[in-house]
DNA sequence: GTCTATAGCTAGATAGAC
DNA sequence: GTCTATCTAGCTATAGAC
């Protein structure tokens, strides 16, 4: 493991992502990564061992952003509803900075090999974690009563789909779309009378 | 094209769906596909003519079975809140009649051949009338004035979510869950003073 | 660190017996 | 309508020259 090769190793790894996404891991081969890296397939297994792993390293770092990141959320004495907007920005930031990872962790999760038990274990405490924030609004009245499964997918969703738009925004302010997200997954579309 | 077989072409079409929603379109072989239905994957070529058919019929069919379902909602006197709850419903209805088939009209498109452009142009006309009700409810006052493709990615990123975990309810009950979506979509979950 | 060459395997699809 | 056998092509990964 040289520090040296880290820069290339990232290098492929970034591109991997990008066209995993365009296709999926399964119908981009290591000619194609080799191509689009202006490199012959062999050349890649000089800084990688092999194409599992370079799926693991996308996947796992994302996954474990998440899990830190709402962990973070979690130990803030902040209300529910503040809790939900923190975890909003949480995945705007994350799918922002790494858009193409996103698609790998949303698609090709079930293509991980080793580490894919590892991967349900992180997203099943990530939905508990989630789940329990919307249960704790509803006990404190912060949240309205509804079907708890049914707000939580429904959040979780559109949070998850967020690499499928987000570059479609040009100057993109991450700060404002996560405003104007939380505005519209917590307090809706309809129209009150003011 | 006889019609007796269109019984057996059409079991694989749903077998093939299945696996397709659990590895995606690349990562399933005829082989695969073959074992699943009991047979050889030589078989398989007595119904369908090629792997690329099984896909394009997947998500043909269900990408026109929501143009013509927008078609009809758009024809009624509605307001645009309830258009939007009948939307809902179609995505429902339409989901849990065809759970399997949703994926691949989510994730494996990109791998459509021929029919690849004819998807991606009845894909944009559903998110322009989509967009539209949206704009003609915020013109209404039925509809806050917040940003339009927020609001539409949003609705729209947990209908097409709906597969993921809709198979997970037992006993489903669309008319109750196409309820409590609207509900949560258009009204949000931030508890109100009654 | 990149290359050529290739091993070893599996893919989609076809031919033809039954 | 299903089978066995097989073709051609493409896959991941390795060996070894430079």
């Amino acid at each position: 493991m040289k520090l040296k090769n880290e820069t290339r190793k990232d290098e492929i790894i970034k591109t991997a992502a990008k066209l995993f996404k365009e296709k999926g891991y399964s119908a981009v081969t290591m000619r194609d990564l080799a191509t689009e890296m202006g490199m012959k397939a062999a050349s890649l297994y000089n800084h990688i061992n092999s194409k599992q792993q370079i799926l693991k390293e996308i996947i796992i770092s994302l996954a474990e952003e998440f899990t830190t990141g709402l962990q973070e959320i979690q130990k803030s004495n902040k209300s529910n509803i503040e809790k939900l907007r923190d975890i909003v920005k949480l995945h705007v930031n994350i799918t922002s900075h790494n858009t193409y990872g996103m698609a790998s962790l949303n698609n090709d999760w079930m293509h991980l090999e080793e580490k894919l038990e590892y991967y349900l274990q992180l997203r099943s405490n990530y939905e508990d974690e989630f789940r329990n924030i919307i249960q704790q609004g509803i006990k404190k009245e912060e949240i309205i009563n509804e079907n708890i499964e049914v707000m939580l997918f429904s959040i979780l969703s559109t949070l998850r789909s967020l690499y499928l738009w987000i570059p479609k925004k040009e100057d993109l302010n991450t700060e404002e779309l996560s405003q104007q997200l939380s505005e519209v997954l917590i307090n809706g579309i309809n129209k009150k009378i003011d």
